[in-house]
DNA sequence: GATCCACTTTGATCTGCATCATAGCAGCCC
DNA sequence: GGGCTGCTATGATGCAGATCAAAGTGGATC
């Protein structure tokens, strides 16, 4: 795949830390030849898995197309999703060997990745992507613990509704339609996915979307094409203080 | 206070980003001594919060002694904590202007601080801080999603045994004591404050320590203070796979 | 020692979600 | 069409942990 593959959408890597010369704003100098030069893409069919936990990791890499998602596993097979990656986000870490969870692609997938150890040689060089790549970690770090709010305090409805309006929003913002209208969108994970990463189970997930529905807070078409008619009532649903942007 | 004060332990440093002049082993020069004339010290009382969310917040800082606690809050009052600030963790934001959670000092509590400004200017011009820095956000981000599947899949009873194993493996790593002898150590939080740490209420709390207790997991003297015969037989009881340091 | 207060323990009961079970539904292949 | 397969919905039941209630504990203060 090469950037005239018509899946790849630069803007998708807007808020990467690597910036692709289509869309950087910041540099224009020698470091993006560089990184160009570096990268390349890998993709993966829905389902199969980028990583294991604890398996060699030496690439870095942000998702062009499609959705994949993080997840650890107890030794029994309770699963908990701790990560969700929409196109844009960014996965791996410098200066670390090995990776810490499952990485799996939910739908074909598109990843651009670059090899570990000149992308970090290329960080020392290059501070201002050192400094991204924080930024973007205390980021993620913001998203998990507001995830483990969730986790350890809301009821299944209240999960729901957050989920539901962290997917919206994010939905909206990647086609930045920012206005008022009705949040439109379709949902990228099954409802035992979507279970996975809310601590529920399936039924429980299936039954609380169904309340919703027949609360009007949302409308469903088939299983997975969904539209908030109102995001206010949304997030009193989730019990959500912050109207501010969770960033997954 | 300052470097004489007896509350003052230099070994608290280590692992901060904030090398001082005693304890640096990386850097010998002259951005120790910048460094060193930046700090200050700020004390706060059991119980004080040191801020509050969405307060303006123009520091970092690093525990020199005693306990701070992250928590979020929801508008009806549920609580949940997201982070524990053991001595030589780090907190702050290096370009954020305003704090994402409540700090809370458990116990007295000294920190040792610097103003933010200056401090962000020191990691552009000192490359090792800001990847130190990367370095405990990405640490830090591990431990996140490690409690994530804590809050969303482990029992109660499994919940009690993650805590205590990892209170107890992180006191004894900040006294170096790294043998294999039983674990001793003091709960540095009321069960209230673990129940909002683990997603519990303070009874459920109670009731599996008191379990604990009862299986021999634990042996318990006071409220608070712990013995843990067998670290094997508690890893076992907290669903731990890995063995490995999950710090928090 | 007596009183108080914050914290903890334990018991009785309730409930939200898990678990178990079955059926519906859409896409796919033959 | 018919049968298969993966996903979803929904009903019946059970249970872990929440909630409500009361009593125990230990340290601080007078």
């Amino acid at each position: 795949m090469d950037l005239n593959d018509t899946r790849f959408n630069p803007q998708n890597c807007g808020s990467c830390p690597i910036r692709h010369r289509a869309v950087c704003a910041r540099c224009d100098g020698d470091e993006l030849d560089l990184l160009e030069t570096m990268k390349f893409y890998r993709s993966f069919e829905a389902g199969q898995t980028v990583i294991w936990s604890g398996d060699r990791m030496d690439f870095v890499a942000s998702v062009v197309t499609g959705i994949a998602t993080l997840t650890q596993t107890m030794e029994d097979g309770r699963r908990q999703m701790v990560g969700l990656l929409l196109p844009s986000d960014f996965v791996g870490r410098p200066g670390r060997d090995s990776a810490p969870y499952d990485v799996t692609a939910t739908t074909d997938l598109v990843m651009c990745c670059f090899r570990r150890k000149p992308f970090e040689e290329m960080m020392v060089r290059t501070p201002h992507v050192g400094q991204r790549l924080l930024e973007m970690t205390l980021d993620e770090l913001d998203a998990a613990r507001e995830w483990m709010l969730l986790l350890g305090r809301k009821t299944a409805r209240e999960k729901i509704a957050s989920l539901m309006a962290i997917i919206g929003r994010r939905d909206a913002a990647l086609r930045l339609k920012g206005g008022k209208a009705p949040l439109v969108f379709d949902l990228p994970l099954t409802r035992e996915a979507m279970a996975d990463y809310l601590g529920l189970t399936l039924e429980t997930v299936s039954r609380q979307i169904s309340a919703l529905r027949r609360d009007g807070v949302i409308e469903l078409e088939g299983k997975r094409h969904v539209l908030v008619p109102d995001l206010d009532r949304l997030l009193e649903e989730a019990g959500d203080d912050t109207d501010g942007g969770l960033v997954v």
